[in-house]
DNA sequence: CAATCATTGTACCGATCAGTACAATGATGA
DNA sequence: TCATCATTGTACTGATCGGTACAATGATTG
């Protein structure tokens, strides 16, 4: 018995240990602990080895992202733009039980080895919600601040939630910044 | 020669490396490496290991907090004791280099080890600010809202001012912050 | 001075780490 | 049918992990 995998199949399933055990607390026996994929499949995929694992994991949330934010943030009707970048992120981070990966990155030693993924994903997003929001009747000297108001809000309430152990710190906390931003565009 | 510590001068040593490597990345050798402190002296002061280690570096920060911040809200005069977080704030985690731990904690694996610390940090944050708040003449509906975004905010600037790279994203965080919770004591 | 005891450095333990080597497998295409 | 080749499981490496054992050190106390 011998089961086939691609690599498209794999990094998801990475994403999910990487973001629950972090960097450092990801072990390749944990990988095929929870996956059943060994190591001859791990290192055949990924011959960079850990780092490229998390390098592709990075990859594949920041196309996410890019995909489903920022491109809307930049190019639909900003209105609604921003309101559906409220419901994805909530749904995307599962009301605050799944965490951001990049931000996790972000706190330790581990932003070394990726800080120019890192900074990416962030300033995009910031800049597509900023774009977003001049678009939509936000006074231009605002715009910056909002936008990282709203970015840093979500990686906040991700933290806070999980602190708590509290879903509904999440959701609440995305609720409030909508309604901040919402209040600047009159 | 033969360097004698004492348990309250080793635990902030401790915290600087929890911080920079998180709990999984601080191995007893990097703790030996960048302090001088052997296993000897590391086992004598905390027989239950690394867990006791970060336990005690917990304790002490919470220890600061209630201190510096949560004491001040509860029993000072409250618009001050807020403009003095914000400060406190800025200069304890040095204006987003440093890290909080406790924060970082809640993110992976981490927070099933220490998951009573890490809720009591928080909430006793919340509660504090919630009830400056409302001194302040914040009307109590708001309070609870308007402390939880305070705390995640914090928590969110730390996040993204170290994922930029940028510690003038910090400082203006804090400012916008403190703006927020301004705008409704009037 | 002698005795005690907190503190430390070092050698060691089995387990696990990331990574390598390579033969076995099995699907694909001539 | 046969050859090719991507893919996989397994056994292995040296290094490092958290933790233990214990003798040497040196300050304190009677």
């Amino acid at each position: 018995m011998k089961t086939v995998y691609e690599r498209a199949d794999i990094v998801p399933l990475l994403a999910e240990i990487f973001r629950e055990l972090g960097y450092e607390g990801t072990s390749l026996s944990r990988i095929t602990e929870r996956t059943g994929i060994g190591k001859g499949s791990l290192y055949h995929f990924f011959p960079g080895g850990k780092q490229e694992m998390a390098g592709a994991v990075l990859a594949d949330v920041d196309a996410w992202f890019e995909h489903a934010i920022y491109q809307p943030l930049r190019k639909d009707d900003a209105r609604e733009a921003i309101a559906a970048m409220w419901t994805n992120v909530n749904d995307y981070f599962r009301s605050g039980r799944r965490i951001c990966l990049v931000g996790a990155f972000a706190l330790d030693d581990t932003r070394e080895r990726f800080s120019a993924e890192i900074g990416d994903y962030f300033i995009r997003w910031i800049d597509a919600l900023r774009s977003a929001l001049i678009r939509a009747g936000c006074p231009e000297g605002e715009a910056q601040t909002l936008a990282e108001e709203g970015v840093a809000g979500v990686q906040g309430a991700l933290v806070l939630s999980r602190a708590l152990d509290d879903r509904m710190v999440f959701t609440r906390s995305l609720d409030t910044l909508a309604k901040r931003l919402d209040a600047v565009l009159q």
